[in-house]
DNA sequence: CGGCATGTTGACAACCATCAATAATAGTGG
DNA sequence: CCACTATTATTGATGGTTGTCAACATGCCG
């Protein structure tokens, strides 16, 4: 039906822009506390910028120093460029995460679109200064950067010390829990991100990735569907394969 | 001399304790804003526990939730529990650093001494609640986390993308950069933690780390002394090793 | 339906882990 | 102070996991 064809994809990638307004109301509604003045309020929405990123459209944050970013809309992964077209991504985020953009120093860091989305930025020193006398909105950042630090040393382990085969269960496990949805004892998964994404964010290849991914199909632990679709048959066996400690028995 | 022999391991390793009042010094200097109020200053040292770790002990924090952490004297290593015995290394620390241990989840955390160390370990909840109210302490608290998160990215680019030739380089690098001393063009460094603990943090085995340091003395670029004794003679070789960024030329 | 980007599969090679033996170091006791 | 010993580090030989190169298949979009 031509019903089905015309709605599916913009149903799966809306490309509906949002505004300002809308944007930082969500950050607001997050990050700000509810008791602030109207005044202090205005002042952090001077300091925001909104970046409308089209999938697959990279927004280089060299100039201006440290930023802080809050992802209003769409789903972004953060790049640092080492040297000779070696890539490592080092996070992944998702609508209503705030995260930080180093500035660049032995690398330089970059944040791409993987759908389209909609992100507001902050120079990291101005929103400190503002925020220093709001002592939940520092509360609220130092928050969320032990957790940022928190999945970076997750991801220090995996590629330290992990197979191919462990690394691919953990993403999974990772996805699921930020991006998955409960379907009848499984976890259906829409990922955004190419098997070239997952790649780089594990350390691995494609070809690598894609052999571990056959592999996890030929067991029967996960289905795939199309390029994108991932259905975790039995989350606890990819926790078998992921290499976690073993619950307390 | 029996005075020669109970001293001079001491010389290099001192072991002499230091007192509570000494480390929570220590840590208020640096920490807590100097206009503090004598009542919340007792209310921090309240919640402050010394730990005096002797060389190669280490301490479960496995009770309490995440802790936050001062290195007062000493020398220390954040080791992560994967299954099966093997750790990997999420970060070294130096008197004065402040860090945190995260609860357990997939894996377990310990900090454990390369040397002699004193340190003062605070819940972080009952930390954070005393700290809402200095916004100061707050600011403090952030800059070092995401500090400690532009350390950890730099960790997982260097296990996701460079080889061991290059983690070494890295590794030598970042030594320098904290407890390197300058020496005539070249940087002195006396290394705390084995080649065990080096190859733990940068996901390499032992005998892989022996080699690559064979190999930069072989090419001139480091002179080793002892165990611990490591002279990089010049440090933008080794910069050229470590598959940075080239700088803009 | 057709073209192209993306993903999969296969063959082979490189790098690093593993296993094993030797060497060096630091601390101990004579 | 020096020999002795246990620990730690180095060196060598070999194999496995993953990267690389290449060909092919699939899915997505116009």
């Amino acid at each position: 039906m031509i019903w089905i064809k015309a709605i599916h994809p913009a149903a799966r990638h809306p490309t509906r822009m949002i505004t300002f307004a809308d944007a930082f109301d969500l950050f607001a509604r997050r990050v700000l506390p509810a008791r602030l003045t109207d005044a202090v309020h205005l002042r952090f929405r001077l300091l925001a910028s909104l970046r409308q990123l089209a999938r697959e459209t990279s927004l280089e944050l060299a100039e201006g120093g440290q930023q802080i970013v809050f992802l209003a809309r769409g789903a972004t992964k953060l790049v640092a460029h080492a040297s000779q077209s070696r890539d490592q991504i080092v996070g992944f985020h998702f609508p209503g995460d705030v995260f930080t953009v180093p500035e660049p120093d032995n690398y330089s860091y970059s944040v791409s679109a993987l759908r389209d989305s909609d992100i507001l930025t902050f120079n990291a020193a101005d929103f400190l200064a503002l925020a220093a006398g709001e002592a939940c909105v520092l509360q609220y950042l130092l928050e969320n950067t032990t957790l940022s630090l928190r999945r970076c040393r997750e991801k220090t382990i995996a590629l330290g010390r992990k197979n191919a085969r462990e690394r691919l269960a953990v993403f999974l496990l990772a996805m699921a829990e930020r991006i998955g949805a409960e379907q009848d004892g499984g976890v259906w998964l829409d990922l955004p991100m190419s098997r070239r994404d997952i790649s780089e964010s594990l350390g691995l290849t494609i070809e690598t990735v894609s052999r571990q991914l056959t592999r996890l199909r030929d067991e029967r632990v996960i289905e795939t569907m199309g390029r994108s679709g991932i259905v975790l048959l039995e989350p606890s066996l990819l926790r078998d394969r992921a290499g976690f400690l073993r619950e307390a028995a």
